[in-house]
DNA sequence: CGTTGACAAACTAACGACAGTTAGCTATAA
DNA sequence: TTATAGCTAACTGTCGTTAGTTTGTCAACG
């Protein structure tokens, strides 16, 4: 792997375990394999190194966005994907959205260092909110209200299904991170069987 | 007010805006209107400060547990006095809990702070999870339980009831903490509404 | 084929700034 | 008078960063 991606995701699990402010140049370097004054040689600051973990991961989410169910900014055309929404289809919305933040290499470390540093760094914050609270709701919200119109929803508030069924998945993330636990996929699918139960419609 | 308590709330105030590690006692003190040595007359340590808050947390919390209806860990005798259980009462413990880590001069900048500090601390991170998901969570699974067995909700896995009443309150607390909207305790409502209309047993 | 030049990326050494903390002095008030 | 709680000054260590140097790689050239 080349130095600089090294430093970049060394930088990043060290930053989720310590915080920014908790990580000097010279244990990074020392992480890496090098010294720290030779990571000036990629990068012109600590700074410039977190602003780079914060495009990488934008570049990465819009990717995965394009090819899988995760949420971002609203989008009409993608509802109609799912006429004819089932359980089976709602599991797997929720479980590759819980799976990305959980346990991807990039993705897990991110989520953890964006939370720690969202108050500190208003560029952190704004994209935590766009990535996790407001972004991800306003999606949903769109899908939601789709779903309803299309009759496969019964008719309730969009945004409070929207947020009835990404806010279990957000909390359960947080719970992740301390627990490790296994049956952690079992509340999910849990929680989205109930959810499905009491608002998807019973058709015949 | 006594200069250590004044250092503990100014230490709150910044520790949960900028971090622990970004803000030096110099600032601290210099918030505080005095010297950085003359905070060592009144704490041992950074690091005791910091100890100070979790503990000062801990026992505003025990406090407010044993006055209101917030969650604590399991209580079952606590659940009694929810028989009868109405929307508006579920409004109410909604409410009461949001509002207290929302907007208690206290409890909402410490909130701040454990949640920054979850993963480079560990006393904090037993204590984000306590207070705000696995505690949270037993306490209201209990709860629920009761009010399964006792006719008032529908018969549905006490755990994901628990988490479908709590995770919305604990992400639009996150959400509040960006945006300040006014309309968000209307949000609340929403969501407590719609769980009372989905969960609670229509009587007659 | 072997030498050279150029560039990237590592290194050592050091800078000034600031961190947490301590020692010792001073002033207020019980 | 004695304790409390402020102050100045300074210590040691670490911070992010820079300057200057060495090493390795590889293409171009005699």
């Amino acid at each position: 792997m080349k130095t600089k991606d090294l430093i970049l995701i060394t930088a990043l699990n060290l930053f989720s375990e310590r915080g920014y402010d908790g990580v000097s140049m010279r244990e990074l370097a020392a992480a890496v394999g090098i010294k720290a004054a030779s990571i000036y040689n990629h990068f012109s600051s600590k700074e410039e190194i977190f602003n780079s973990l914060l495009a990488e991961m934008q570049n990465r989410y819009e990717k995965i966005v394009h090819t899988v169910s995760i949420p971002t900014g609203t989008s009409k055309e993608a509802a109609i994907q799912y006429v004819g929404i089932s359980e089976e289809r709602l599991q797997q919305i929720a479980g590759e959205l819980f799976l990305y933040f959980a346990k991807d290499e990039f993705a897990a470390p991110f989520r953890k260092m964006i939370t720690s540093e969202q108050y500190r760094n208003s560029d952190a914050g704004d994209i935590f909110s766009q990535m996790f609270i407001n972004g991800a709701l306003e999606y949903q919200t769109e899908l939601f209200k789709n779903l309803i119109e299309q009759g496969e929803f019964i008719d309730a508030d969009p945004e409070i299904i929207a947020l009835h069924f990404y806010s279990p998945i957000f909390l359960l993330l947080a719970k992740y991170d301390e627990t490790r636990e296994q049956n952690i996929m079992e509340k999910l699918y849990k929680h989205v069987s109930q959810f499905s139960k009491l608002y998807v419609k019973r058709c015949g």
